[in-house]
DNA sequence: GGAGATGCATAAGGGATTTATATAAGTCTG
DNA sequence: CAGACTTATATAAATCCCTTATGCATCTCC
């Protein structure tokens, strides 16, 4: 599975279904790129494509079941793993990284927000 | 410029002259991968390949002049970068994380130690 | 109601990587 | 010390993921 198909999934769970364009833009790819990205994961199951009644050109994205739990367990994998690596951390390493969670997350926004500018 | 190459040159510039199968390992990448990147590289002047006396099988891969100014151009405009968006953050989050830099450092050993345990 | 804008699909091409295989040099064994 | 394995690199073909260019359907607005 490739990253992008990765990171597409996981912003369909936070944000629930978006229509193709919305998701190319997202993941900084081209829209070509995420329809042929977007027919692969419906293959695979992982989402369903759904008309918007209001307007026929679009399709709206939606994960199935399959895809939000496939989103899931890839995220607890991610946590346990580096849970095991923090537990090999000297406790006042432990509480350093903690204390630093809200700048952390600061600066992960900025940087989204320095790499919007920078891509469009 | 691809990410591997650019992650090939910061190891060489990290550890000196590796063999062509050396370098593959420590990127991930398959050997013919590895010797693909090195030709190019080799053609836009980066890295130089010497033979190793002792074994005439082996070419060794070493940086050139060029190469590693490019890997010192790439590494401050980095370093720059973050220092533009750490600028923005609060005093005590800029605290927070220095506090915290010696965790993040020990975290970023053990993950490469946990990688090559993955990969083999 | 027709012109231009918008959303998606398809086609062709390119870059980076993979597997499979070839070639040459080293090592070891009987 | 000769042949059989092993090791280091190279080459070839195929694959994957992405791009640009373009087509088609639908919408918007005067």
């Amino acid at each position: 599975m490739s990253l992008t198909s990765a990171a597409t999934l996981a912003t369909l769970d936070k944000t629930g279904p978006r229509r193709i364009t919305e998701l190319a833009a997202a993941e900084g790819v081209t829209q070509p790129a995420m329809t042929v990205l977007v027919r692969v994961m419906e293959e695979a199951g992982l989402v369903e494509r759904t008309g918007d009644p209001s307007d026929k050109r679009v399709t709206l994205v939606c994960l199935t079941e399959a895809g939000a739990s496939y989103v899931r367990t890839r995220r607890q994998a991610g946590v346990d793993a580096y849970a095991r690596l923090i537990d090999e951390l000297p406790g006042d390493e432990v509480e350093a990284l903690a204390a630093a969670l809200p700048a952390l997350r600061h600066l992960a926004e900025l940087e989204s927000h320095a790499r919007e500018g920078a891509d469009r």
